[in-house]
RNA sequence: GGGUGGAUACCCAAGCGGCCAAAGGGACCUGACUGUAAAUCAGGUGGUUCUACCUUCGCAGGUUCGAAUCCUGCUCCACCCA
């Protein structure tokens, strides 16, 4: 941590923030920023927004949060603004489809959850902390309409997300033409020198700097981050689409996961999640390194970032395990309802499956015995019939497909 | 306000009276293989007391021996006209 207006010089944190990024928008205005910032000794206001819609905060969220740990490092001012009230707007940003609306009270669980996450990255204790709605609340629809006539619908659908949308004739509501108006107004009270976003998030940066500028506050610079991509490797790391990393996941399903990840965007993970060295990353990314060897080094560099080096080291070990066909270390234990056996002690195997919690119907379960995905025991016997009677004994051993393991412990 | 087109399983998207639990793709699951929970290949993916039965094609009714498919009303969406 640096004290108080003592900083590195503008050129040495240009090299260390201009790492990864997309673009500064504009770059010259920034480095003034920096140099004025060393020169008077006054920390920029860097601003992140966050919408409180979900819960998970995953990788994607943590490429402009890990940036703003950056400039925190740098000794510059974090400002963290939840969004508590353009939640209920709904930000359309990069969307092909209107986001729900969420209530109050969702939000504010929301709101708290995502601040405990974000500590895992920035450092609360050295960040402002804003709401929206402590301002937007206290308006009237006067201010509403005075915002409204600071944009046009010709900029409005110049966007290309709405104009992807109009093309595909699907809705664009008006509620969704404030939101960037409202995130501008963010940067407005909260006289943020710089924004950090997405790529696609360029637009609402830019739209502050106008706002900004009307109200006579000095205007930001956008800071945009790539998109980092899911683990399917194509489509951006989304909760909705299910590939994604959360920071709060265990450490053997984030590395699991990482080892999951296509080639293709390891060098964008290593660039934009670990804080190796370039030529590190270089050496890593080379013709002849086999690419599950330096999966291994990022799964270790992530994982150690939000559960420690032992629990990374912990992980990569359980994952050679499960690769070598070898059980985990820890085997968890299932308890069992010791009432549902027969008489002889069998059980039905996909009756057995949904009881464990392996599979969610009996159905599932029953097409997963068929296809070879279920043993027993030590030696791994495997059962193919549905219909066959499991013989359950106490510290019964069962896999369901390579991942799900547990000891039966009757009850 | 008028007109036209649309709403199908997790998502996209065929089907337009019986052969439809519903083509195809994505996603996911299982198996084989290996460089791994990559890639590739094969199979599978509504539910159940499973060679049968039950529930599903925006919602509610109706016609018919029989409807996702035809009719009526309703809800929602897009586009065009005003």
């Amino acid at each position: 941590m640096r004290e108080a207006g003592v900083f590195r010089s503008a050129a040495e944190q240009w090299a260390i923030l201009s790492r990864g990024i997309e673009a500064v928008e504009p770059e010259s205005e920034f480095r003034k920023k920096l140099e004025k910032s060393v020169a008077t000794g006054a920390p920029l206001r860097v601003k992140y927004g966050i919408d409180p819609t979900g819960i998970d905060v995953h990788l994607g969220h943590t490429v402009p949060l890990r940036k703003l740990r950056q400039f925190q490092d740098l000794g510059h001012t974090a400002q963290i603004v939840i969004g508590n009230y353009t939640a209920m707007v709904g930000d359309p940003s990069g969307r092909d489809e209107t986001r729900a609306r969420l209530t109050r009270e969702q939000v504010e669980v929301n709101a708290i959850d995502y601040l405990a996450q974000v500590g895992k990255i920035i450092d609360l204790n050295r960040a402002e902390v804003f709401r929206n709605g402590d301002w937007f609340g206290q308006w009237s629809f006067l201010d509403v309409l005075d915002l409204m006539r600071k944009m046009t619908i010709g900029q409005m659908t110049a966007r290309e997300d709405f104009a992807k949308r109009i093309k595909a004739e699907k809705p664009v509501y008006l509620h969704e033409c404030l939101y960037p108006l409202m995130q501008g107004w963010d940067s407005v009270e909260m006289k943020s020198d710089v924004e950090l976003g997405g790529t696609e998030q360029l637009f609402s940066l830019l739209v502050a700097r106008d706002l900004q500028k009307s109200q006579g506050v000095e205007p930001q610079v956008a800071m945009t981050l790539p998109i980092l991509v899911g683990t399917d490797g194509t489509r951006r790391m989304g909760k909705s689409l299910g590939n994604y990393i959360g920071v709060a996941e265990a450490p053997d399903t984030q590395f699991g996961k990482i080892m999951s990840v296509p080639d293709e965007p390891m060098r964008q993970y290593l660039t934009l999640l670990t804080d190796l060295p370039l030529v590190e990353i270089e050496a890593l990314l080379a013709p002849g390194v086999n690419p599950r060897d330096s999966k291994e080094v990022l799964g270790k560099a992530i994982v150690t970032q939000y559960h420690g080096r032992e629990a990374a080291e912990a992980a990569a070990e359980a994952f050679r395990r499960r690769a070598k066909g070898e059980d985990p270390e820890e085997i968890p234990v299932i308890s069992l309802d010791g009432s549902l056996l027969d008489a002889s002690g069998g059980m039905l195997g996909p009756v057995l499956i949904v009881k464990l919690g392996f599979e969610t119907s009996t159905s599932n379960a029953r097409r997963v015995i068929e296809q070879g995905g279920f043993t027993i025991g030590p030696d791994r016997q495997v059962i193919t019939d549905p219909k066959a009677l499991v013989p359950v004994s106490e510290g019964l051993i069962v896999r369901v497909g390579k991942r799900k393991i547990g000891r039966i412990t009757l009850s």
